[in-house]
RNA sequence: UCCUCAGUAGCUCAACGGUAGAGCAUUCGGCUGUUAACCGAAGGGUUGUAGGUUCGAAUCCUACCUGAGGAGCCA
């Protein structure tokens, strides 16, 4: 019997008889010899099957086989310049473990598809080389935030997905039935919760799913996407800065390094992604109006930026840039005025190059307790609600800040996609939660 | 919620108001080195839905449905 191996493996397999279990991803054909292309996760292997080396029925069957058939197939490996992988296997034996009906053939075919199709297709779509490639690439990314993190003395506190209230705006949370008529919400942000544990632990990161119930219909935005937050003790807003900087830098440069296959797969181009290094462009939100106005854009001091002005900004420069200090009226009741300019707050926005907007959002919040009173009445929100919060600044406040880094957003960019859709396996958008 | 665009074969798309077509996929046949193989043949259609204009509508008009892109919204 042969030893199984994965198509990844079969470089240290040259001359061996092995089998590979997997799927049929394509066949060609050309009279007494066919070309079954296998994948099985881990890669693609061309196989050489020819008809004076089979019995006639295992030539047949291999040759009627169709797209996404499941099967396993014995033979040897060779080193071979024509094949796609460098390897090919020459076919001595094949099992065949489900043949996919011809009435019913596999949808996706190797020619081109619509956006609608394809998202209707999504849990077969997966098995495409380029959505193969993505995922792996999100994995190096959420792998690289946790090693970042984890050597540097965070500690992981995951907070809860259930809230009992709407922290800002009700308008953008999703409403869940939680026992006996009582109302819960679904996170948006682990922020708050990552306060009390940063307390508790000095350096904490939560990494979890979070929730938006905003209409946003743009290539930017997901209704359920993961986030990472670091939340920092002592920490004021230069220091928030430098870590969100050091690890953008490690996490690129992470998947520079384990995931290049992956990269030229979606042909994305390394040399922009090779000149990510620190120190990143900072500009405060006063300067980057006046940037925005002297090229064009409407924008006037005290409002946010448009999708526009993220990419007149961005466009300027080769490395993600940081933008701080934005007007307290447009930002969170948690935001810490800038002691010499209260109109102002300590938060910081990273956006990132080629038009791919924010990334990340953070600052350092209100550790005065007679403040933070004062802010969640002007916001007008249930005093009631937010006891245990205003607790973390009766006993022991500090200065403290953290961010949050969108996982979708920073892989699309990273992966050079059109759309955040791509990044995660099964999307859940405005007017779409299928499959 | 608003604006723009689009819905025709399983998929991607053609078709000036006048006989609905191609490529891929599927089936059959051919080919011993194919690279989204190639060559030949076959099957496959209530043109998103409902109305309207017209001798005649995939095509023009109205409403609705679905999708896409964007705006608003969005630590």
């Amino acid at each position: 019997m042969s030893e199984r191996i994965t198509i990844s493996d079969a470089a240290r397999h040259v001359d061996e008889s092995v089998e590979i279990a997997g799927w049929l991803y394509n066949l060609r054909k050309s009279g007494k010899i066919v070309f079954p292309i296998v994948r099985d996760g881990t890669g693609l292997m061309q196989c050489v099957a020819l008809k004076n080396a089979l019995p006639e029925e295992t030539f047949e069957a291999l040759k009627h086989l169709t797209q996404e058939s499941s099967l396993k197939v014995r033979g040897k490996i060779r080193a071979e310049a024509r094949a796609p992988g460098g390897y090919e296997m020459d076919v001595e034996g094949v099992e065949i473990i489900q043949k996919v009906s011809e009435a019913d053939p596999y949808p996706i075919t190797p020619k081109e598809h619509g956006v609608e199709f394809l998202m209707d297709h999504r849990h077969l779509w997966l098995r495409s080389q380029r959505q193969h490639a993505i995922i792996r690439v999100r994995h190096e990314v959420i792998r690289a935030v946790r090693d970042y993190f984890d050597n540097h003395g965070f500690t992981l506190v995951d907070t809860p997905i259930f809230t009992p209230a709407a922290c800002e705006g009700t308008t953008t949370l999703f409403e869940v039935n939680y026992f006996d008529d009582d109302k819960a919400y679904l996170t948006q942000s682990g922020q708050l919760y990552n306060e009390a544990n940063a307390m508790a632990f000095g350096k904490v990161y939560c990494f979890g799913p979070t929730f938006r119930a905003e209409k946003s219909k743009t290539r930017r935005h997901l209704t359920e996407f993961w986030m990472v937050e670091p939340e920092m003790a002592y920490a004021d807003l230069d220091e928030i800065k430098r870590v969100a900087e050091e690890m953008v830098v490690y996490v690129v440069g992470r998947v520079l390094e384990n995931r290049r296959e992956e990269l030229k797969t979606l042909e994305r181009d390394t040399s922009k992604l090779e000149k990510v290094a620190a120190p990143f462009p900072r500009m405060s939100y006063d300067d980057a109006v006046k940037n925005l106005q002297a090229h064009g854009s409407e924008i006037q001091w005290g409002s946010d930026f448009g999708g526009a002005d993220e990419t007149i900004l961005t466009e300027q420069f080769e490395k993600p840039i940081m933008v701080d200090r934005f007007p307290t009226a447009i930002k969170a009741f948690y935001m810490q005025p800038d002691p010499e300019r209260p109109e102002v707050a300590l938060g910081v926005d990273v956006l990132a190059p080629e038009g791919y907007g924010e990334i990340i959002g953070g600052g350092q919040r209100i550790h005065d307790p007679e403040l933070l009173l004062k802010r969640i009445e002007e916001h007008h929100l249930p005093k009631e609600a937010f006891d245990w919060y205003i607790d973390l600044r009766k006993y022991g406040t500090v200065p403290h800040g953290g961010f949050g880094m969108g996982i979708e957003r920073c892989v699309a960019w990273v992966c050079g996609l059109e759309h955040v859709r791509e990044t995660i396996a099964f999307p859940r958008m405005l007017y779409r939660l299928k499959p």
